[in-house]
DNA sequence: GGCGCTCGGGCAAGCGCTTGCCCGGCCCCG
DNA sequence: CGGGGCCGGGCAAGCGCTTGCCCGAGCGCC
């Protein structure tokens, strides 16, 4: 493994003046000398050793993401955002799943502290646990007061960069749209109830239905895992619980999906018996049958706006952005059955 | 920001002390002074430097990624594998995006040799570009000899480890399940022409013809981005050019879903008038409509397995794995149209 | 021709941690 | 009662790099 020292020892040259050749530092150095040291790189096939460089430079160099998981289309299209910008700024990242869970995130958070990265952004819905909270806010801090910078995406905690996407806004129009095709009684797919997420969602939702005139009760929603498999299992208990009703609003298009997959098997007719819209808009969205209508969050903008921020100097002022949520319709929602229609029947195997 | 020696002073004991209590090194320490340390830290909210310890400590613990893109649903299965390994070893994974970009993939692998990650795992598809290839391998190798391990997957390239998924037997399947369909002209949506993965496919495919008597000619075979979007271009190509096809391979299931998006454009039923089969299976595969008949590749398996070969001992052989590609047949293939069909009509707007 | 500059280069002090080694007590044993 | 072991703890030498500062040489200037 060689090092700084070996290659300046070939080149005949200091240690100093081997690190400023390569780093190509201010400071001014003779031509004759460049080409050597930068001939016994080679010829050493020297690569600098990162910590060390880390240890002994002030600066911080990567940035450190935390999401919940990268591989949920959400998370990646984020990530996809955060990784180009903190790449044009020719930063490393470091990406970390928590998988949802509260200790990992706080393990992570410490592990990016302890690299002493630039900043981290913390991706992904808050947890309704006020002292699991508490402790990520402190080490936030702790962090930020230790010359790092944090950005949040969908958080409520912590004052620092923010980017707040319009869930509660993206939820009114979800809801809206629906009761304004004439529908009267929607179900909702809801997200685990201690997602922050889930909550601000609905209660956009909860809103709309206020609005119109109508009431969102308990039988109406159903708590589910945040994916594709938990939508489908609600979208069953759902129909089986309320026979009437006409439109369903999923919280992600995950889950939509899954619902889709539901109603598809027990043969009930998208949109023409039970309307559906999803939230987040989805590459995939486009993609089934019938294409689904829902509402788009700019993830990939939120993600370039998010590292835009975090990139910024330590002692910037934190900012706080919105990301709008918009309406998009497309097939899977439609007027409700002109007649009272017959109830959906229950699934038979 | 608080340092070994801050908590040592404040529990008054030596540094060393405190590391070995920190780091519960093996050699006893008074149960007294242990608390003390510890109580120092807490107070002090001292977080160890990882740098520093990277650098003054002889073994590596992050291990290092490079994807052509997390956001993409093949390597987002492949890296959730990945992951999980690694996190259940406690370590930390560092994640980069290529975007097939190869000096960009050279540019990553010095990077995460610099910060002295034990392993490199590289996923994805190679290059038919000699050059570049064999600078790779140099980096390699040199990585390797100072210590770290590299693992591959999907590569021709390199000694190391390597998990190789079985893509020319894929393929082989893909068409074979088409042929014996009874299909006797079938296109092909390839991949870029200078990846590896593209080629490898497409010889299995050639292979099934071969064997069923058929020949796969340039006419039939369209090359595009291995996107949806490349996807639905080449099959509307396809389809122009040849008006009797029965059949259509994608070489992976999102430029089979794009192709799915050409055909219902314009009112091509499937798997009535066109078959289509895809590669890969991905999550979306079973949600579009029809549901994608595909070639499945255990892809967080093939994550898991490369992670647990790359974080044994530095010195253990180097393994090659294969990965089992499974035919799986869904609803977009059957047999051929009964009597010589219509040639579809070209498309109009 | 001496003075002060600039310029190119090296010295060495860290950066924050780990760990081999040494050292002083104490206990145990003969 | 003396010596050897062991145990708990500290000293200090790195790990590989960066960078403030100093130094000597060459130059232009008055």
């Amino acid at each position: 493994m060689a090092t700084l020292a070996d290659v300046a020892r070939r080149a005949g040259v200091s240690t100093a003046t081997a690190s400023r050749i390569i780093n190509n530092s201010p400071k001014p150095v003779g031509e004759a000398l460049r080409e050597r040291v930068l001939a016994a790189v080679a010829e050493l096939e020297f690569v600098p050793n990162a910590n060390a460089q880390q240890l002994a430079r002030a600066h911080r160099t990567a940035v450190g993401v935390i999401v919940h998981d990268v591989s949920d289309p959400y998370f990646a299209e984020i990530t996809r955002g955060l990784q180009r910008v903190a790449t044009d700024h020719g930063r490393l990242v470091i990406i970390c799943n928590s998988y949802r869970d509260p200790e990992r995130e706080l393990a992570y958070v410490d592990l990016l502290h302890a690299h002493r990265t630039a900043a981290i952004v913390l991706a992904g819905s808050g947890y309704h646990d006020a002292p699991t909270t508490a402790r990520l806010d402190r080490k936030l801090r702790l962090y930020e007061s230790t010359g790092g910078r944090v950005a949040v995406i969908g958080r409520h905690e912590h004052a620092g960069d923010a980017i707040v996407p319009e869930n509660e806004h993206g939820g009114y129009l979800a809801a809206d749209a629906l009761y304004r095709l004439g529908h009267t009684t929607i179900g909702v797919i809801a997200g685990p109830k201690h997602l922050t997420t889930t909550t601000d969602r609905l209660a956009g939702l909860r809103r709309a239905a206020r609005e119109h005139g109508h009431r969102l009760t308990a039988r109406h929603i159903e708590y589910a895992g945040f994916d594709r498999n938990g939508g489908m299992a609600a979208a069953g208990l759902l129909l089986d619980r309320n026979p009437s009703l006409t439109a369903i609003a999923a919280l992600n298009d995950s889950m939509a999906v899954g619902a889709l997959a539901c109603l598809r098997e027990r043969g009930v007719d998208v949109p023409g018996r039970v309307s559906l819209i999803g939230f987040d808009d989805m590459p995939i969205s486009v993609d089934v049958t019938p294409p689904l209508s829902t509402v788009r969050l700019p993830l990939e903008e939120i993600g370039v706006r998010a590292m835009s921020l975090a990139l910024r100097e330590p002692d910037d002022e934190p900012r706080v952005e919105h990301a709008a949520a918009e309406l998009v319709l497309r097939d899977s929602t439609a007027p409700p059955p002109r007649h009272r229609p017959r109830p959906t029947k229950a699934h038979r195997p």
